[in-house]
DNA sequence: CGGTGGACCTGCTGGC
DNA sequence: TGCCAGCAGGTCCACC
């Protein structure tokens, strides 16, 4: 479910209602999610005060004060949204933040590929999950030039490659097909292949595609929603993902759907040729 | 070193 | 209706 326009959307959603807010109560299932709950968690979260909240390629990065930040990955399928003291519990809730506003920040993750990890504010960029990271592809740091040094040895197709958060951080499946597909740029090409002039192309659509994709509120499939639990409308836009089948927007040729590197990848052969 | 495939989980859908 | 296979937005790790 969650790629960077989701996560965006979550944040944005999050950041007004949930900053300046203390912490004063933390409940947790126990449940196992990809890593353990840190130590004391709850004792740890209760009475700060949370003071910005932003994010960093598909991680929520929330600041509780005194040099400490909560890290939040939603995985495949994790909700983070705020409930009402009549809302009905859901029923993958794996942590419960009540804030003193009697609003609770309530995280459901169905699929346990979430992480949750509480870390020094200071040392964000040394984290496990955030130190290898590439550039946003949002900022300025993502240009054509880089896009291209860093393709120039890679020999295997640019579908997979967009999926690296070395490389780039933050695309997930949805937004490589549809930025490959807006582009015209074959899935299949090796990187180290593509010229100049589809760098360029790429890193447009790429950009492209996920600021449509945050307007839209990010793309619900089956059950995202943001924090305000609001689905995303970006869904009703796709160009090629999950259209097998379905005529291309360009050419009305079928969209067709192959395996790549163990993921669908969705194309038009005939306007994304090699 | 670079690339692929499996593992981690649960839920939904479509076919029989 | 009920069962089963296949599929799913992410990430990490072992293996070639």
């Amino acid at each position: 479910m969650p790629e960077l326009p989701e996560v965006e959307t979550v944040c944005r959603g999050l950041a007004t209602p949930i900053t300046g807010r203390t912490i004063i109560k933390v409940s947790i299932s126990g449940k196992r999610l990809r890593l353990p709950w840190p130590v004391n968690f709850c004792h740890r979260l209760q009475g700060r005060t949370i003071h910005a909240v932003a994010r960093r390629a598909k991680y929520l990065l929330i600041d509780i004060c005194q040099g400490e930040t909560l890290i939040w990955h939603l995985g495949m399928s994790g909700c983070l949204r705020l409930l009402g003291e009549n809302d009905v519990t859901p029923k993958h809730q794996h942590a419960l933040l009540t804030l003193d506003n009697h609003m609770n920040l309530s995280f459901d993750d169905p699929r346990r590929f979430g992480l949750v990890d509480l870390w020094p504010s200071d040392q964000l960029t040394h984290h496990p999950s955030l130190h290898a990271l590439g550039p946003e592809p949002l900022s300025e740091s993502f240009h054509p030039k880089y896009l291209q040094q860093q393709l120039v040895s890679r020999r295997s197709a640019i579908k997979p490659l967009l999926l690296d958060s070395r490389l780039v951080a933050g695309i997930g499946n949805i937004y490589a097909n549809e930025a490959l597909f807006e582009a015209r740029i074959s899935p299949f090409e090796p990187g180290c292949r593509l010229s100049s002039t589809q760098c360029v192309r790429l890193v447009t659509a790429i950009r492209d595609v996920l600021l449509r994709a945050i307007e839209a509120g990010g793309s619900t499939i089956n059950d995202f929603v943001g924090a305000d639990g609001k689905p995303g409308y970006f869904a009703h836009q796709f160009r090629c993902y999950g259209r097998e089948g379905a005529g291309c927007s360009h050419c009305q040729q079928p969209i067709h759907r192959l395996q790549q590197a163990g993921r669908s990848t969705f194309y038009c052969p005939s306007c994304q040729q090699q």
